[in-house]
DNA sequence: CAGCGATAATAGCACTGCTTATTATCGTCA
DNA sequence: TGACGATAATAAGCAGTGCTATTATCGCTG
């Protein structure tokens, strides 16, 4: 039943969804949130366009995360000076301050999820794993891989 | 970043349930509501609560789509006889006419997904992520394991 | 049979995610 | 410079998912 590729992996990030959280409560932080920081903290002023083709989300999608997390204090939106569409994004002094420890929690789970686990069984996963994200991504991986070279990326405050 | 089971397999599931939808909306199903006809095809007259440990969900997840899927005419709510807390669950003949279909486009993407992969490899990936799942499943394996053997199937009609 | 803990389902609230449609702006081309 | 297609973001509406709390029964125990 069960015994195919999506369900598996669906199953199985819903089940890491749902441990993550309980302990990333305590923050006020989901996991969908944490990867969003995530990708703010690692390109401070990407935009949400940018943003939501690296995690490989719609738009609208990103930008009411974003809603949220600004709502939160955890991000700030600030006006780019050449385009008056688009908003930067920067992470705020409380998230940076969580990042560490929402690590931490996660690190805990993937331990968890990955008991019994040799490091080449886990190596294999991994890339198995990866090529299937490859084939069922669309134009995906070109869009994000410009993502990280695009001239978006260029003018950045301190990357 | 993305180098984590946690994420890929969460990357994996959306994007599948991307491409299905895109195909089966001609059905008005979604990926999780064939799943759901899919188990309750192989156990007609299961209950709620049995299927959302089939699915590994929270009951009232089940209970919600079962809402949406007997407002559509493809899933039957009957009263139990001997316990009026339940409901049994059946598939209309409409539902029934879709399964067909649904697997076929599930094949295609299944496919998709799996190019360039060997069957080795295919095995591979699928013993990995279920070990994986398990190690995440609190006390869902049990449970689902008693759903198949337990009482609540035995006076099922016609299984 | 009365009480009480366990179980099946549901109600309310929140988050993630998608599709389709709309608004504001940009950039280019005539 | 003015129009028009492309792009960034948002709006509306729905599905899936979870947590916490509530209601209706069950079933056992005294």
């Amino acid at each position: 039943m069960s015994r195919n590729v999506a369900f598996l992996a669906t199953d199985v990030g819903r089940l890491f969804r749902k441990r993550f959280n309980v302990v990333a409560r305590q923050l006020g932080v989901t996991d969908a949130q944490w990867r969003m920081l995530a990708a703010i903290r690692r390109t401070p002023g990407i935009n949400q366009g940018a943003i939501a083709a690296w995690l490989e989300v719609e738009a609208i999608t990103a930008g009411r995360m974003v809603d949220r997390l600004e709502k939160a204090g955890l991000v700030e939106r600030r006006a780019d000076p050449g385009d008056r569409r688009t908003w930067r994004l920067f992470l705020t002094l409380q998230a940076d301050r969580h990042m560490d420890r929402l690590g931490s929690f996660a690190e805990v789970v993937f331990e968890e999820a990955l008991a019994g686990f040799s490091e080449a069984e886990h190596a294999t996963l991994l890339a198995l794993l990866d090529r299937v994200r490859a084939n069922l991504s669309d134009t995906l991986p070109d869009d994000a891989a410009a993502v990280l070279t695009s001239d978006t990326l260029e003018s950045m405050p301190h990357g």
